[in-house]
DNA sequence: CATCAACTGTTGACATATCAACAGTCTTGT
DNA sequence: ACAAGACTGTTGATATGTCAACAGTTGATG
């Protein structure tokens, strides 16, 4: 396939746009943490920490953020250092930690949730109600695509290995 | 601001599914390109390469990737290191190198690049070409809206710094 | 109950990204 | 012509991310 038609193109610059723009406003919001000092990865895990009040263990934040196991123990060490976040024993079960905001780390959540929450609304100022319930449901399906996508890509490549062995 | 109507709630959850369409979309890639080892960044570089045949300098690919310059040191050193890419000496100009894709890295694209586009493609499966038509100018949007509202925090937090001297 | 499997958090190796600072190399303005 | 400024690529410090391997803990199954 070498993007045949004019509709092909648009949808490969679409992709790219989507890219771009995710791109763009992570940056932006570098810039909104940026006051507080907080990465917008330290940002998500205290969004997340503050809607769970009784606190979360590495393992969920790690499932909620789609990221690695690995990578939360490095950020979870930085925001504890900083008195933002506190590990604490679970009576229950000696292999997890429960991850709790901090009296400061809740204060902070509170001065920056509006200007986020602000900021979100700002950023589709010109578009309409409709086309954001459009864009929503367009973008779920991208989502749909990407994982099936991938699925296929990496049962493939298991196949491929499969028969080199 | 704490997102009193219907319609800033969605413009919130809009924001989100942005990043992580995009996140998955960029999981997916990297789905792609594993196949023939190359990481999202290093196809990046590649493919503008690739429609850069006389090449381009470190400070061109950092620039059309918005990508520190220094970044782009490591990843064209690793290229290098599998013949996918060659560094040469400007003759008018000793500050700099003209990197371009060699022969072996050409190959490779010619590879990927249907692949590539196929899969673009394939992402948008089930959205009309209207709706891709409306995404686009929405996303272009978003990457002002974005760029406004981090240049006026900047600018603020720099007011902020002129003001505490 | 004893073993095996599954899960949790940490570590080390690595890729990618940022920034500040540097050493060279143009370019410009007077 | 020459000093000042701008630009280029590299380096080192640091943050974020991946993965594999580990040690310890819990749960499930025979």
């Amino acid at each position: 396939m070498s993007l045949n038609s004019r509709s092909q193109q648009q949808r490969y610059e679409a992709m790219l746009q989507l890219l771009r723009s995710s791109d763009t406003l992570w940056n932006a919001s570098h810039a909104l943490f940026e006051r507080w000092d907080l990465s917008p990865s330290q940002f998500n895990v205290m969004n997340l920490l503050h809607n769970n009040s009784e606190g979360l263990s590495q393992s969920d934040l790690s499932r909620q953020l789609v990221v690695h196991r690995s990578n939360i123990t490095g950020l979870v060490d930085r925001l504890e250092k900083r008195n933002l976040v506190k590990r604490t024993a679970v009576p229950g079960d000696r292999r997890l930690y429960n991850v709790a905001l901090t009296p400061q780390g809740s204060t902070i959540m509170e001065e920056i949730l509006p200007l986020y929450h602000e900021s979100a609304v700002r950023l589709w100022e010109g578009v309409t109600d409709d086309r954001i319930q459009a864009l929503l449901s367009d973008l779920e399906s991208v989502i749909q695509q990407s994982q099936t996508i991938a699925r296929e890509l990496s049962e493939s490549s298991a196949t491929a290995q499969r028969k080199a062995k």
